[in-house]
DNA sequence: TGTTAACCGAGACGGTACGTCAGGTCTTGGA
DNA sequence: TCCAAGACCTGACGTACCGTCTCGGTTAACA
């Protein structure tokens, strides 16, 4: 529902109610009832038809992977710099918290369309010798939404300089040369 | 306050309302909103009050860094498998996706203590040579407490081989060998 | 709303609340306001709908005058002996000293049954040389009803004599004989 | 106390709050509590202290006693012409409405310095003959209060006319001449 | 084309919690 | 020692939304 996703960037998830959905969707709270079950409900469904804008695609293929992933990430973050994206974000996150089935929604959706394709990439990557082996795809899409979710929440600073200093850190690792 | 605390541990942050906080304390509506302005600013105080239980110390200093971190991260993990705590830090996680003042303090009192004295740790061990140099701490802390939000948020698991999954991919790096 | 009326009876206008009516009628407090602005409106409905009892009609016609307000004024203050009844009026007092518009509402509904009916009477009796003339019907009554009120909010005896004595007076007046 | 009577003056007895009263006179709540039991009961006091403006005394005994009684009776009437006195005679009538014990204390206040005074006036007049004899001060008294009570509470016109209605007919009778 | 059924906006309903106000009691710190 | 100042518990206020439940008016399918 484009109301809702709208509403929810505008005023925060807690600050919409289902009235004022119903009332900026010109429709009556009954019908909205028929369709789902929660305010939470409603933005698992945004999700799934893709009305909440998730980062873009990965970079073309025949890019070197960690510049793939740099820009990537510059992309994501750069996303979350725009107040009501953040806004947005973050009231998945608060419906999150507290709805373990949005949680699950948002979390597959979220994952789906990285993970395949992450994998594939860096597959290809390890093959070309620009990756060391063994490394799970889930376990990096874990660790860079995971900082970007921290960030947010945090109000830190999204600048583009950021997503250099994350990609340098996970692929030169901590330990000593 | 610790009625505040308990309930939310209960209940979930926004199944809590004020009426049942004033209740459990056997304290009056007005008196709590003499003192605080709204729900998420009693959690704040709450934290600055050290109610709210963070992970604990850093292991002893004649450790490997890399155990160090491994057991650390382990023990965070450790006490997101209770229900209670997992319930408590999603609450927070939800009052601050909705309370930009709430958010700040909620940062600086989970980084604060760590910060120092993680960056204290990292410095030696990069001085016995068990790290690279030019690591920033803040960093570090970052994708770790993102890591185990994500997590939190994803009801993904929290068993103790996680924390070593995380440990060895943050250590050894994605790039070639 | 039966329910208000009961409750005043019972307890006495201040000390029936809106919340209280909406309980008595198992009803939401928000469905109370939607309809009446406050109390005391409530209470204007309740006595333009007839939900409040009001003094009997007047004896038959062929009564002596004299005879017949010596009566009517027994029973009106008769009614007042029981407690309930002197209760709820006491209850309209207080709400119309508090709220002009029920004021005119209660003097209308009380007097206007009465006025013209005591006016025709009064006009028969003057013609058959019971009274004198040139009396106006809308004095006797605010007389008669407002010693009923001062002796009911007086919390005075309402014992049957008090109508005899009443009467006695007003008919024969304080002038020397 | 005069704060109490410039505050009911200002803004109706209803507006005003116990709070109010003692932050107006610089007192702690609970020094009011001392002394009174109710705010009723402060304007209880406020008229035994003559504070609070109540009809003037009799006039001189040399006048004829209907000239002296209609006198007395306007310049009732008319200071129930001035609002603030109305108001607070109606907050009055609605605090004894409730409570019992107040009505009594108010009762008697009201009625001692007229009872002697008038049952004095009223004998003397009955020997000069201008009365015919065998007349209840009381009963006169809780008539004439009653009328300004019930033209009070209706809203009714309080206009020197009135006055002269009302001894006319009192003073008369209805019965024939 | 006219009748009927499904749909849906609008919004009233019984409720819960909100944040505020005032009541009456209890504590305290300065005169 | 007294008392203003004001925190405290209580409870009612009037409002915002909740999720449920009728209402009419419109539309679409069938007669």
């Amino acid at each position: 529902m484009i109301a809702t996703r709208d509403l929810v960037a505008e005023l925060g998830y807690e600050r919409v109610t289902i009235e004022s959905i119903a009332a900026r969707a010109h429709v009556g709270k009954q019908t909205i009832y028929r369709w789902w079950s929660s305010k939470s409900a409603i933005l698992a469904d945004c999700i799934l038809d893709g009305l909440v804008l998730l980062p873009q695609e990965l970079p073309p293929e025949n890019d070197d992977i960690r510049i793939s992933l740099t820009e990537w990430l510059r992309g994501a973050l750069g996303a979350m710099a725009d107040p009501d994206s953040a806004s947005l974000i973050r009231g998945l996150t608060s419906a999150a918290a507290d709805d373990p089935d949005l949680a699950l929604v948002l979390y597959e959706r979220l994952t789906e369309p990285y993970e395949s394709s992450i994998a594939a990439r860096l597959e290809e990557a390890a093959e070309r010798g620009e990756l060391r082996s063994g490394i799970s795809a889930a376990d990096v899409i874990e660790m860079l939404f995971g900082t970007i979710l921290y960030r947010l929440l945090s109000r830190l600073d999204m600048g583009p300089h950021v997503a250099e200093n994350i990609i340098e850190m996970l692929f030169s690792g901590l330990g000593p040369t």
